[in-house]
RNA sequence: GGGGGCUUAGCUCAGUUGGUUUAGAGCAUCUGCCUUACAAGCAGAGGGUCGGAGGUUCGACUCCUUCAGCCCCCA
């Protein structure tokens, strides 16, 4: 069997993601014989694009799902993709509009068709993406926000909480979006610091000889001024609180009013007050029972509450014209450079505007509450656990949710108006006498609807009773608010049950220079190129490596060498085990003969391995499971087990060949099982090419290797350990001395107490053709040395040794000794020390100080020697 | 203004209740090797005193205070 020298991975992924389809390995059914694992995806936009973002939350969640699955659990993990309202509404309607069609023209029912042919069209490349990374979603399971069980599901929802009386319709204060005429969400609302102007304009004081200038970054919206205010202990400005204010262009009298809200350190120490577009104002103008003037029509331009020659203009046309009308009647005082922050739709990319608007909005205050508790008592769980801080100060200083949205793309509120009664009638089927009502032209907002996804995925009573609450949700930070805390809240509320167990928040995604990564910047890799650069497996393992638990990644394509060189390594130590497995028999009667201390040793480490292993999954810190795995596998099995092995793979003993290599073959398997979550594909190729498989069989549906305290062997890793520093000590001889590999050399060990039993790993390791372990032997003239805990050792080195480089080389290990020495002497030369530590960690100080000094001597020894 | 996070080798980061660590890993660097699994590799080496200051303690990278710098969220 030809195997190649290094990993492909293209040919082996597709052809395995398929037989995993076919087999339906991943398909999930209530199975009351067996306890489920349930995870829901986040679910994507359909307008989305995978992005590394996704590759690491969904690595992440596939990690999670394959190792319950093999560890027996019926492992569910249900995938879907979301409607998003507000951002396909956006799409579509600039798609249509490319084409000279205008949304308003053709009408809801016409637009929603083309919304509905745009999901069929461009809603599932998402979901094929995903598949390319190898997740083993029950893909049967598959949701969609608006499929019509979930549409109903959130409908009942809305009902249900209006008949509750936690909806009701105001006229309030949004953030209006005039490129969607949408209103969103405080999450929506993107900051943006940029450079603008802060402008001084001067409003003549009503039968006075007098101004009072006031500054503002937003000159325009002084047409719906209703008042000046100042700060109540501002003496400047004491005078004219009472007095009325002429406000120039509008010619309306309006008051001076004091209100601790204004800094006095801010521009002049007097603000006008717009109580209709500006939330600060808003709350003033309330306070004070101003007039609220709305200047703007739905999208920005300014209406009939303005001067004629103002009107019907775009807000930043009328900012121009405003400021130069104030030039013109001398009351522009000045124009200073400022910087102010902006905040922007998020999907209209255009400057939000505070709106006053009819709106329906969701009471949170109450409903909050047990969504509190469930974190506090540790029902739920984050992990990092400091996001629940963040979520505390959140839902304690909630206000209520603003769901309406004028879109027509989303689930449209069930609510209809009498067209004479004016009546209200909201419920899931729509009023008997249809003719006579007319329904709510506004849609919900999108996190209305997935706020239930963890419930609402499942279809039938016995399904969600067998698998919610659900065990994990992984998810990025920064969609703790908009997401994770309304499906806390909604699961306690409608289902009264927590809506998962452990919340899992991934880290941020950054480049090399540490921005954030997005199409803007356009510093963000396809994930797809980087699957066909280094394979899948190499992504999954490298995202994973480099992301530890809370702290943001730094991220560049090439980083991706780590998990493919760490393939590469899996995928030849299997391939010199093939290699040897075409010439010896394997035998599984075999496995326990034969045995020495390295297979003792190896049991051992893998078994400590699974403990550390099991321990940091409990604790949610992946990247350290890929760290355990990584080492475990390089440093233990590849450099250690496998180089031990090689003297039996080649020794004349039959038997102990077969042995060796069913042993070795073993233990690569569980090693095949351990990395498979992070590394599905060429774990599957290699445990199908160990060994014939059935056509159904999987390593994804195999048992995981068990923890098996018993074969901890102290004993075998302290002999390993002392082999290890003999070996490294005279590789580092040969290395420091420049001893070519190719040149043979001798060694003496001289000990008391080490058998003869490992000569032969020995020397194979360190390219020895004779070593000679005996307590009683002499240092050979001109030979280097190392001194090692109850062993030294010499490399007789006649015409090739450097007196000045092996002076040298025990000179640095004099330094090295007596450096610790001095630490050691330090602590035991202190009374308090000897008296107050725990005995143990005395003795142990001593035991160190007497080796330090047994060993310094032999070196000085050996120095002296030399000279 | 409120809340949160970060600061350990050239770079990116580990370091789990303070004491088996003379502070580790990967990458990068240097030296030597194409040793019949792997040059996407092997062997060896150099490199930091843990942001600054103070404190608690017999003992602090680890706990406390404070200062400085960087980042995020909310107002």
């Amino acid at each position: 069997m030809e195997i190649a020298k290094t990993y492909n991975p293209t040919a082996v992924e597709d052809k395995w993601y398929q037989n995993w389809i076919e087999n339906n390995l991943f398909q999930a059914e209530v199975d009351s014989s067996k306890k489920p694992y349930t995870i829901v995806i986040p679910p994507p936009n359909i307008t989305g694009m995978l992005t590394m973002g996704h590759v690491l939350n969904n690595t992440i969640q596939d990690v999670f799902i394959r190792t319950k699955r093999m560890e027996g659990f019926n492992a569910c993990w249900v995938p879907g993709t979301d409607h998003a309202s507000i951002a396909t509404e956006t799409k579509v309607f600039n798609f249509l509009k490319d084409q000279g069609i205008d949304k308003f023209k053709i009408g809801r029912e016409e637009f929603l068709k083309h919304c509905q042919s745009w999901k069929e069209k461009y809603g599932g490349i998402i979901i094929q993406q995903l598949k390319k990374l190898g997740v083993s979603c029950d893909w049967s399971r598959e949701r969609f926000t608006m499929d019509s069980e979930y549409y109903h599901e959130v409908i009942k929802a809305f009902v249900e909480l209006y008949n509750q009386g936690n909806i009701y319709r105001g006229y309030r204060m949004v953030n209006w979006c005039p490129a969607t005429k949408s209103a969103i969400s405080d999450e929506e609302v993107l900051f943006r610091v940029q450079s603008g102007k802060l402008y001084f304009f001067s409003y003549p004081i009503e039968g006075e000889n007098e101004f009072i200038t006031i500054a503002t970054t937003r000159p325009e919206t002084m047409l719906g001024d209703t008042a000046v205010a100042v700060n109540p202990n501002d003496d400047r400005f004491k005078h004219l609180v009472g007095k009325n204010v002429l406000l120039p262009i509008a010619d309306r009298l309006i008051p001076i009013i004091a209100d601790e809200y204004v800094d006095s350190n801010f521009g002049t120490g007097a603000v006008k007050i717009t109580p209709a577009h500006d939330v600060n104002d808003n709350v003033i103008g309330l306070r004070h029972n101003l007039e609220f003037i709305n200047i703007f029509n739905e999208d920005a331009t300014t209406n009939n509450n303005v001067p004629l020659e103002f009107r019907g203009l775009d807000r930043f046309e009328v900012r121009k014209k405003i400021v130069a009308r104030f030039e013109e009647f001398g009351l522009l005082v000045k124009v200073e450079d400022y910087q102010n922050r902006v905040g922007y739709s998020e999907r209209g990319g255009v400057p939000i505007e505070p709106y006053l608007s009819e709106q329906w909005f969701m009471k949170m205050d109450v409903i909050v509450k047990p969504a509190i508790e469930v974190v506090q008592n540790g029902s739920v769980k984050f992990h990092p656990a400091h996001w629940s801080k963040t979520y505390f100060n959140w839902l304690m200083n909630i206000k209520d949710w603003c769901i309406s949205r004028q879109l027509w793309w989303g689930h449209r509120i069930p609510v209809w108006y009498h067209k004479e009664t004016k009546e209200i009638y909201c419920d899931v089927t729509p009023p008997k006498d249809l003719e006579n009502w007319k329904q709510e032209e506004d849609v919900l907002d999108t996190w209305a609807s997935s706020w239930l996804w963890a419930h609402g995925v499942f279809k039938t009573e016995e399904e969600k009773k067998y698998f919610y609450p659900t065990d994990l949700l992984v998810t990025a930070p920064d969609i703790l608010f908009f997401w994770v805390a309304r499906m806390i809240i909604a699961g306690l509320h409608f289902e009264k049950e927590i809506p998962f167990k452990d919340v899992y928040f991934t880290s941020v995604i950054r480049d090399m220079q540490g921005r954030k990564m997005s199409k803007s910047l356009g510093n963000s890799p396809d994930p797809l190129d980087v699957i066909a650069e280094y394979g899948a497996d190499a992504l999954r393992f490298t995202i994973i490596y480099l992301a530890p638990l809370g702290q943001d990644v730094l991220f560049s394509s090439d980083k991706c060498e780590i998990g493919r060189n760490f393939a590469n390594k899996i995928w030849n130590a299997g391939r010199f085990l093939l290699m040897n497995a075409e010439k010896i028999n394997t035998n599984d009667e075999l496995i326990d003969k034969h045995r020495d201390f390295i297979d003792d040793w190896i049991d051992s480490r893998f078994n400590s391995t699974m403990k550390e292993l099991n321990k940091a999954m409990e604790n949610f810190e992946l990247n350290n499971c890929s760290k355990i795995i990584y080492s475990f596998v390089w440093n233990d099995f590849c450099d250690w087990y496998i180089e031990l092995n090689k003297n039996k793979f080649y020794s004349d003993n039959e038997e102990l060949k077969s042995a060796a290599l069913t042993r070795t073959l073993k233990m690569f398997e569980n090693l095949l099982k351990i990395v498979h979550p992070f590394m599905p594909f060429i774990t599957e190729e290699l445990w199908n090419l160990i060994e014939s498989r059935k056509s159904n069989e999987s390593i994804s549906t195999s048992f995981y290797p068990k923890y098996d305290e018993a074969k901890i062997n102290a004993e075998a890793e302290n002999e390993m350990e002392i082999f290890q520093e003999i070996t490294t000590a005279i590789r580092n001889i040969r290395g420091e001395m420049n001893i070519a590999p190719s040149k043979s050399i001798k060694v003496f060990l001289k000990s008391d107490n080490l058998s003869n039993k490992n000569i032969d790993f020995l020397k194979k390791l360190t390219r020895a053709e004779e070593i000679v372990i005996d307590g009683k032997i002499q240092k050979p003239k001109a030979s280097a040395s190392a001194v090692l805990k109850n062993c030294e050792v010499y490399v007789p080195l006649e015409g090739l040794i450097d007196l000045e480089i092996e002076r040298a080389r025990l000179m640095k290990e004099v330094a090295r000794f007596e450096n610790g020495l001095n630490g050691i002497n330090k602590k035991l030369s202190n009374e308090n020390f000897v008296n107050n530590a725990p005995k143990d960690i005395v003795e142990k100080e001593m035991l160190k100080q007497k080796d330090c000094l047994e060993n310094l001597e032999k070196i000085k020894e050996i120095l002296q020697e030399l000279s």
